[in-house]
DNA sequence: GTGAAAGCGCTAACAA
DNA sequence: TTGTTAGCGCTTTCAC
């Protein structure tokens, strides 16, 4: 292994004269410079990251938490957060916790022993066990896909609770009335609780408050949730029109369900998704669906991480990213519309 | 932030004996170390990897290059790697290089530089080019979802070749033989040409091999390339009645043309698909598909590079993981069986 | 502008 | 069994 030692060697200077043309190249002058540049190109020297680190108190190294890579919406984020590192010379270590504690705390402590300069935690609820985790470990934290109301951390993402509104009022002036919705778990106050009170609060403008539960089934937001809870909804409310379902995976299922009964979406019951993950558009009817943003989530909450960092001023402590709707198959405009007028 | 030398003078010992009871503690006597353990946990004294980096000469890190998380296979192999490394006690930097080689020479250097035990070079196919370049960095590296056939580099992967012919003869078995295949490009030789050829072999015992190309079109893997390819074959070979695609994402490209020209699958035409990604089994009708083992594929890789770290005896230098046929609805069995015998 | 030397936090001889 | 000491490879004063 070559070392700064040989460098200075080879091109007959000291090792601060070639720290010099690494770190500060002008301070040098040229002809030593030259020399010590040939010296390194000669030697195929690669200075030695660890032992800058032990100086500088930076690796460049920050950590992701992810409850699993191989989840397409979270493998998007990654990606983003990805290019953000590499553009600002950062590199990722990826930790898939499973939505385990202990793994969980046994990456945050292997984190913390290899100096990463922060940390990213991505799309689960972040609960108070969780922060005083943090907190015992003392690591700046962004989060990406979740954020925490009680907690003053940094975090970036969709407002889900306006996108809940925005998937039910989409369907309500595409004509619908009879519209059920597939949830995610109430107790999730990330993705589940919002995006149903958000559905719940645009479904008020046509139905009396009490009725609206009566249209709302609930699941993990994997496939076979949705294919069950489609069942469920399909069983009590048979004159349902449209189904809100919060993520693209369930819908998925939920057509399965529909599609194995001889129902046809859209042309029978609009089905409308949550993401807009790369399925959405590759399967049959392809998916009309609330379009996260999740690339640039991942970028953005490695941008925040990265200005905390350098103890920059934060322009806001929460963002929310605008969602959209992505429209393609999966829903059918009604002619016959309640209000003809919106 | 506390050193082994606050642990040290907290417990009334030297740094040596603080360091014994990390690395060695029965070598330490009992009620000192237990001073010790008491000081570590009053401290929340987390040891420096950095430092132990710089004398152990290990890191405890792999580098991992892959073209993108974000696509479902590659995130899945993803998955085996990190859970491989976390049994291990290694941990994953993650590298996207969007096969774009400025981007991979610059996260080799970086990986160099910060020391990583290994690499592993995932999904790409790995030319000489890069085989320069790994030589020229010097680190230990091991294909995963790819091979050399010119360099001795460990790796692990299916046998395409394999893949394409059982491929092809299932499709044979089920009764068809007006088979087409939508193959990845002739030039890649991992999962190009070799299912190709694989494929081209079981067609060669029903059909003379100079009339089979005719029945094969190209495309780069991905779902728009599927729907085109789709498109090319029909017109060509309207009596198509069973396509192999060499990846799901492009069957599904092939069944949405199909779909929208009014062909039902598996009705009319068959598809058999290729990789098992979760969108297999999601998508309607569900993709009878060839199944890679993904997730052991990425484990194996993470193994096989440790042993080559702790200069064990590789059982073999170029593994072979099995396919596996799973039959799902895009394969129809045709009644009229060219050979009834089989 | 350049070099000598101290030190980042740890491990590993070597003595004791 | 334990402590002292010399590095690991680098950056950073501080003189010159």
């Amino acid at each position: 292994m070559t070392t700064i030692k040989d460098v200075a060697k080879l091109s007959g200077v000291s090792m601060s004269t070639v720290s010099r043309v690494m770190n500060a190249p002008e301070s040098v002058r040229a002809d030593k410079r030259e020399k010590v540049e040939k010296a390194i190109r000669e030697l195929r020297y690669y200075p030695n990251a660890l032992a800058r680190g032990l100086i500088s108190k930076r690796t460049e190294t920050l950590g992701v938490l992810i409850p699993d890579v191989s989840n397409p919406y979270v493998s998007e984020v990654i990606r983003g957060m990805e290019d953000a590192a590499h553009s600002l010379g950062s590199n990722l270590i990826l930790c898939n916790t499973d939505r385990n504690q202990e793994r969980m705390i046994n990456y945050l402590k292997v984190l913390k022993e290899k100096q990463v300069d922060g940390i990213i935690y991505t799309s689960e609820p972040f609960t108070a066990d969780f922060h005083k985790l943090f907190e015992e470990f003392n690591m700046p934290v962004v989060l990406a896909s979740t954020q925490s109301i009680e907690y003053e951390i940094p975090s970036v993402k969709i407002n889900d609770e306006k996108a809940g509104y925005d998937a039910g009022m989409y369907l309500i002036r595409k004509g619908h009335y009879k519209i059920g919705m597939i949830s995610g778990p109430i107790e999730d106050p990330i993705a589940g609780y919002t995006r149903y009170s958000g559905f719940k609060k645009a479904m008020s403008e046509i139905l009396p408050m009490e009725t609206i539960d009566a249209w709302i089934e609930f699941g993990s937001y994997r496939y076979e949730d949705g294919y069950e809870a489609m069942k469920r909804l399909y069983k009590k409310q048979p004159e349902v029109t449209a189904v809100f379902v919060a993520s693209d995976e369930m819908a998925l299922g939920a057509i399965s369900y529909l599609h194995q009964i001889g129902i046809s979406v859209p042309e029978e019951v609009s089905v409308l998704g949550f993401d807009n993950t790369k399925i959405a558009k590759m399967c049959i009817p392809k998916l009309t669906t609330i379009g996260q943003p999740m690339y640039d989530i991942g970028q953005k909450a490695v941008f925040k991480l990265e200005a905390l960092l350098n103890s920059e001023e934060l322009d806001e402590l929460r963002s929310y990213l605008d969602h959209t709707i992505v429209e393609r198959d999966s829903v059918k405009e009604l002619s016959r519309k309640l209000y003809s007028n919106w």
